[in-house]
RNA sequence: GCACCCUUAGCUCAGUUGGUAGAGCAACUCAUUUACACUGAGAAGGUCGCAGGUUCGAGUCCUGCAGGGUGCACCA
C-alpha cells in the first residue's frame, strides 16, 4: 500500500473555486424540489406529521438590485431554513417580492427625470404600465441574485404583492375595517410632499435641523411670532394661554380691529390651554389648513379652514398681490412689505429648529388638509400590545421589544390613502355633493347611499405597507387553503429593525385583526449592513458594498459566513471585505482537510478481518460540539454557533487532529503490524465521521462548498435533506 | 422633551443565569516542495467610560454622572 496514492478526485488538487461549483450546485438543489415542503414529504425526507417552521420571506422591492442588506436577511433566513429542514420539520420559506408603491415610483420617477420626462406629463394608465413593466424585469432579475445567495425558499409559492390573492384579501380586511367602524375618510392635516404630489405617513418622514429667520409681528395689540409668515394671509385668530395673565384682559371671543398684511382685518382672541406661554411672546395667530397645533385649536373651538397654499407650494389668491409666488420667493417679499407698514417688530435670525422633510427628495413637507382614508389604530395597537406581553410574539430582541411597546402605546391614526398610480387601487367611491366616501371592494355602488349623488372611483392607492401588513395570511391563501392551516401562525419574522414599526408592528396589528391569531411567533430584528469602517453605506458616499460583487470574488459561502459570525441580533454590523477574505480562506481550508483525508482514506479492503477502532474520545468530543452549536441555533445564536465551527475546524480538527493523524499514516504497510493497520483504520473512520458531520453543521452557513464535498463522499443523496446529527 | 442602545486589546466587536477577560483584523518575530502560502509556529497587547452601591465575589445586577449613537413627538 502506497500512502501518498492520491484517492481524492482530481478537483481537490486545485484552490476550491466556488465560481464554478455555487450555479451547479444551486441547479441541483433546485431540481431535486426540496425546497418544497410538500416534495419533501413525497420523498420521505420529512415526516407527514412533522412539526412545520414557517419563514414569509420580507419581500425585496422590485426596482433595484440586491444590497447588502438583503443578503444578511437572505444568509439568516436560509441558516434557520436549512436547519430547520434537516431537522425533520415540515420546512417553508416562501418567497415574494414587493411592487414598493411609493418607493418604485419614486425610483421611476428619477429614471424619468434622467430621461427629461415627467410623470405628471403621462396618462396614468401609460405611467402604470411602465412602471409595471420596469417593475417585472427587476423582479426577475433579483430572482436570479436570491438564487446567487443560496436561497433554499420555495419559488413554487412565490408570491407578489399585486397578485389577484393578496389584493383579494388586501379589500376585504378594508372592507372589515370598515364594517367594524375602524376606518374613516378625514379631512384632517396630512405630511404633503409638493414634489411627489402624494400624502405621507409620519413614518414616511424624516427631520432635518435648521436655522432660519423667526419674525415678531405687530398683530394689533400683540406681538406674534412666527418662523412662517407666508401663510399668514389668512390669520384672523388671536391665540393665548387662559392663565397668562399678561393677556388677562382680552377675554375670549373678543373682536379686534387690526391693520395686517393686505388691509384692515378684524381678529378674534381665542383662549386656549395647548399655548406654551413660555415661547415666545405667547401670544400666535392659527393657521388649520397647514399646521397640526393649529388644526387642533381650530377643532376644539370650531373655527373656519382656509387654504393658502396650493398642492405644488404656490400662494393662492387670499394672498392676493403675492398670489402664485412660490411660498420660498415670497417668504422675503412679505417681510419686506410688513417692514413699510412699521409691523415688523424685530428678527432673531439665530432660530434653531426642524422641520419635516419628505424621506425620498427631502423636499420640505407642506402640512395640508386633504381628505383621506384613515385606520383607527388604537383598538388594533392595543392587542398587539397584549400579544407581545403574553409572549404570543417573542420579539428576541429586548430593547426592540420595549420599542415596539412604546410606540404601539402612543400610536396615532394611519393615513393609508396616497397619490401615486404604483399601488393597489382604493376600492371605494367619492361623492362629490356629500364630500365623503365609501367603501365598495365589488364596484357595484354607482350612487351616494346618502344623498343618491353621482360618485366617481377614488383615484388614490394604498400605502404599501397597508398591503404588506397583510403579507403572512395573504401569501398563505388565508382564510381557506391547506397552507394557511398547516404553516400559520408562521414560525420566524426575520427583518431589518429599521422597519419595526412600518411593517413588523402592522403585520403584527392587522394579522391578529384579520386571523385572531399572531402572524409569527418569533421577531429577529437584524441592524443595518454598513462598511467596513462602521459608516451608512450610499452611492453618494461610494462606499456601497454590492453583496453580487463579493460573491462573485469570494463565493456566496464566505459571504455568508462573514454575515453571520459576529452579528449579534439587533445591532448593525460593518461588512470588511478582509473578513470575507477570511472566510475564503476557510472555504480553503475545508477543501484541503477533505482532500487529506480522503488521500489517506486507503482504509484495508486486503484485511477485512481488521474491524475499526473508533477512536472514542475524539467522537465525543465532536458530539459535545454538536450539542453545543444545535443549542446555540435552537437560540437564534447563529453568530457563535458559526464561530464555534469555524474554530473547531481550522484549529482542532485541521491543526491538532490531522497533525496528529499524520503521525499514524506515516507507517510503511509493508511493515505494518496488525495493530498499526486498524489503528489506522479506526483513525480514517474517526476522520470521516467528523468531516461528515462538520459538513452537517456547516452546511446552513456555507451550503454550496459542503454540498459539494459532500458529494465526492461516499453517499447517496443531497446534503441539504441529511438529518441534522443530534 | 419622551424612549432606547452603546462605552471591553491599535481597529471592529463577542462575553448566555454574577465566579479573576476572548475572537477576527492589523502590527511584531520566526518557519518554507507542507493536505492547505488561500500555510504553520511564537510572542505582544486590556486598572472592561467615571463614581458609588448590593455581594464572599461585578465586564455582568442597582443608582448617579460623563461621552457617543438611534428612534418617536412637539415648538406658533
Amino acid at each position: 500500500m502506497e500512502p501518498t496514492a492520491s484517492r481524492a478526485p482530481e478537483k481537490f488538487l486545485k484552490p476550491y473555486d466556488p465560481k464554478t461549483v455555487e450555479p451547479a450546485i444551486y441547479k441541483k438543489w433546485e431540481e431535486s424540489g426540496y425546497f418544497n415542503p410538500d416534495v419533501c414529504i413525497a420523498k420521505n425526507v420529512t415526516s407527514p406529521d412533522a412539526e412545520p417552521f414557517t419563514i414569509i420571506m420580507p419581500p425585496p422591492n422590485a426596482n433595484g438590485s440586491l444590497h447588502a442588506g438583503h443578503a444578511l436577511f437572505v444568509t439568516l433566513q436560509d441558516i434557520m431554513t436549512r436547519y430547520q429542514r434537516m431537522r425533520g420539520k415540515k420546512t417553508l420559506w416562501l418567497p415574494g417580492a414587493d411592487h414598493a408603491g411609493f418607493e418604485t415610483q419614486s425610483v421611476y420617477e428619477k429614471k424619468l427625470e434622467k430621461e427629461g420626462r415627467s410623470r405628471f406629463d403621462m396618462q396614468p394608465a401609460d405611467l402604470y404600465r411602465e412602471i409595471y413593466d420596469f417593475t417585472m424585469a427587476s423582479k426577475s432579475f433579483m430572482e436570479g441574485q436570491l438564487r446567487q445567495l443560496g436561497a433554499s425558499c420555495d419559488w413554487s409559492r412565490q408570491m407578489f404583492t399585486l397578485d389577484e390573492r393578496v389584493v383579494d384579501v388586501v379589500y376585504k380586511t378594508f372592507k372589515k375595517l370598515s364594517d367594524d367602524g375602524l376606518l374613516y375618510r378625514g379631512s384632517r392635516i396630512i405630511n404633503w410632499c409638493p414634489k411627489h404630489q402624494t400624502s405621507l405617513s409620519n413614518l414616511e418622514t424624516n427631520r432635518i435641523s435648521r436655522v432660519d429667520n423667526f419674525y415678531y409681528f405687530q398683530y394689533g395689540p400683540f406681538v406674534i411670532g412666527t418662523a412662517r409668515p407666508e401663510t399668514k394671509f389668512g390669520d384672523k385668530y388671536v391665540v393665548m394661554h387662559p392663565d397668562d395673565t399678561r393677556y388677562a384682559q382680552y377675554t375670549e371671543g373678543q373682536q379686534i380691529p387690526l391693520e395686517w398684511i393686505n388691509g384692515p382685518i378684524t381678529a378674534t382672541v381665542i383662549k386656549d390651554e395647548a399655548i406654551d406661554m413660555t415661547f415666545g411672546t405667547g401670544v400666535m395667530t392659527i393657521t388649520p389648513w397647514h399646521d397640526q397645533a393649529d388644526f387642533d385649536i381650530a377643532k376644539r373651538h370650531d373655527l373656519p379652514f382656509e387654504q393658502v397654499i396650493d398642492w405644488r407650494g404656490k400662494l393662492l389668491p387670499i394672498a392676493s398681490e403675492f398670489s402664485g409666488m412660490n411660498i420660498k420667493d415670497a417668504r422675503a417679499k412679505i417681510v419686506e412689505k410688513l417692514k413699510e407698514k412699521g409691523l415688523l417688530v424685530k428678527v432673531d435670525e439665530a432660530y434653531a429648529h426642524e422641520v419635516p422633510v419628505c424621506y425620498k427628495c427631502e423636499r420640505e413637507i407642506e402640512p395640508q388638509v386633504r381628505p383621506q382614508w384613515f385606520i383607527t389604530m388604537q383598538p388594533l395597537a392595543q392587542n398587539a400590545t397584549e400579544a407581545i406581553k403574553d409572549k404570543r410574539v417573542n420579539i428576541l430582541t429586548e430593547q426592540h421589544e420595549k420599542i415596539a411597546l412604546h410606540w404601539l402605546e402612543n400610536i396615532q391614526d394611519w393615513n393609508i390613502s396616497r397619490q401615486v398610480v404604483w399601488g393597489i387601487p382604493i376600492p371605494a367611491k367619492l361623492c362629490e355633493a356629500c364630500q365623503d366616501g365609501f367603501v365598495d371592494i365589488d364596484d357595484t355602488q354607482h350612487t351616494c347611499p346618502t344623498c343618491g349623488g353621482a360618485v366617481t372611483k377614488d383615484p388614490d392607492t394604498f400605502d404599501t405597507w397597508f398591503s404588506s401588513g397583510q403579507w403572512p395570511f395573504a401569501t398563505l391563501g388565508y382564510p381557506d387553503s391547506t397552507d394557511f392551516k398547516t404553516f400559520y401562525p408562521t414560525t420566524v419574522m426575520e427583518t431589518g429593525a429599521d422597519i419595526l414599526f412600518f411593517w413588523v408592528t402592522r403585520m403584527l396589528m392587522l394579522g391578529l385583526y384579520r386571523t385572531s391569531d399572531v402572524p409569527f411567533k418569533y421577531v429577529y430584528l437584524h441592524g443595518m449592513v454598513r462598511d467596513a469602517k462602521g459608516k451608512k453605506m450610499s452611492k453618494s458616499k461610494g462606499n456601497v458594498i454590492s453583496p453580487i460583487d463579493v460573491s462573485d470574488q469570494y463565493g456566496t459561502d464566505a459571504l455568508r459566513m462573514g454575515l453571520t459570525v459576529g452579528n449579534v441580533p439587533g445591532a448593525d454590523m460593518n461588512l470588511d471585505p478582509k473578513k470575507i477574505e477570511a472566510y475564503k480562506k476557510f472555504a480553503n481550508k475545508l477543501w484541503n482537510i477533505t482532500r487529506f483525508i480522503l488521500e489517506n482514506n486507503t482504509s484495508t479492503p486486503d484485511q477485512p478481518t481488521a474491524l475499526p477502532i473508533p477512536d472514542e474520545a475524539l467522537r465525543h468530543e465532536f458530539d459535545a460540539l454538536t450539542a453545543d452549536v444545535t443549542r446555540e441555533m435552537e437560540q437564534f445564536h447563529f453568530y457563535l454557533a458559526a464561530e464555534k465551527l469555524y474554530h473547531y475546524i481550522w484549529d482542532r480538527f485541521a491543526s491538532e487532529i490531522l497533525e496528529e493523524s499524520k503521525l499514524i499514516f506515516k507507517h510503511d504497510a509493508s511493515t505494518d503490524s496488525g495493530q498499526a493497520t486498524s489503528e489506522r483504520a479506526a483513525r480514517q473512520e474517526t476522520l470521516l465521521y467528523i468531516l461528515r458531520n462538520s459538513l452537517k453543521l456547516l452546511h446552513p452557513f456555507m451550503p454550496f462548498i459542503t454540498e459539494e464535498i459532500w458529494s465526492s463522499l461516499p453517499n447517496a443523496g443531497l446534503l441539504m435533506v441529511e438529518h441534522w446529527p443530534a
